[in-house]
DNA sequence: CCGAAATACTCAGTGCACTGAGCAAGTCAA
DNA sequence: TTGACTTGCTCAGTGCACTGAGTATTTCGG
């Protein structure tokens, strides 16, 4: 008697719209290079030389699934991984021949996937779809980084 | 030089909205109890005595996964499992006292963060929200299952 | 009635995602 | 310079999510 319209938990409407995308992508993009992945391979075509950490930041992943895609592109070949003599800390991330080429043709098949996904939708309601999912994603985020503190150096 | 712009992406978009409300969902709902565990509480607090495989049906999951769930809602003592005596592939599902009053605590709980979570948008824009995702959602499901043909019974 | 097909579930394998603990390298102040 | 802190990464543990293969039970056609 209790029970509750799922239909409106945002969680659980978001967690079902990634799954229909894995699925999509599965099927129209490719069965081994997960989104995941491609937003990594994507990340270090636009700033090569990232070190791990960063392109964790910039993809929205933490610094142990980070770790975990990143192993799994080295392995295959896409991307390459040396110390920063710099900083011994770091790795420095940097994509391989073949991960540039990966990247480019996964880039046509996702733009093409992309479409197929946002077609029940007109062109301003993807604009409204992006700009809502975005403003409740940003939101939250600033929610759990409570922000620095507005003054200035003391 | 290639590089996309992700936040035009929908996959990206969904994963990030996923894991912001797995953040939130943590902080202001339960540590041990998940949103997709709520989901197979809630529909059982709907439709009692339902099998594995329905439930799964109902909650958006597949059958390997729901077995997981249910298996760890099984071990917290918040459901139990018993074969039908019509049917012996089938496990009926039906949740215990316990069970039931995690459902109702976390009810309230989950009301209060949906509130916080959708506080970015507009009353009108949330279900906006809601109406996009879901006919995303649907659409590419619709892909996935083929649909049966229009024909009526021969 | 009996063998083939369908169905419910399990198991193994892969991959994403987070936390907490730990280690090595760098930074900075006393 | 040395001891305390910070930072980049790894490792172990938990949980979601899917596929493909396998087992047991039911159902249905001949």
């Amino acid at each position: 008697m209790a029970a509750v319209d799922l239909t409106t938990h945002p969680g659980h409407l978001a967690r079902r719209l990634q799954q229909a995308h894995y699925l999509l992508w599965n099927t129209m993009v490719s069965e081994e290079i997960t989104s995941p992945q491609f937003a990594v391979l994507n990340a270090l075509v636009a700033e090569p030389g990232l070190d791990q950490r960063t392109v964790g930041e910039r993809v929205g992943l933490d610094r142990s699934t980070i770790a975990e895609v990143i192993s799994r592109l080295g392995r295959r070949g896409l991307l390459d991984k040396v110390r920063d003599p710099q900083d011994g800390r770091r790795f420095l991330l940097r994509l391989t021949e073949e991960g540039v080429r990966t990247h480019r043709r996964l880039t046509v098949r996702t733009a093409r996937m992309n479409q197929v996904f946002l077609a029940p939708l007109s062109a301003d309601e993807q604009s409204l779809f992006f700009e809502l999912i975005r403003r409740v994603s940003d939101a939250a985020e600033g929610l759990r980084n409570p922000a620095e503190p507005l003054v200035g150096r003391p």
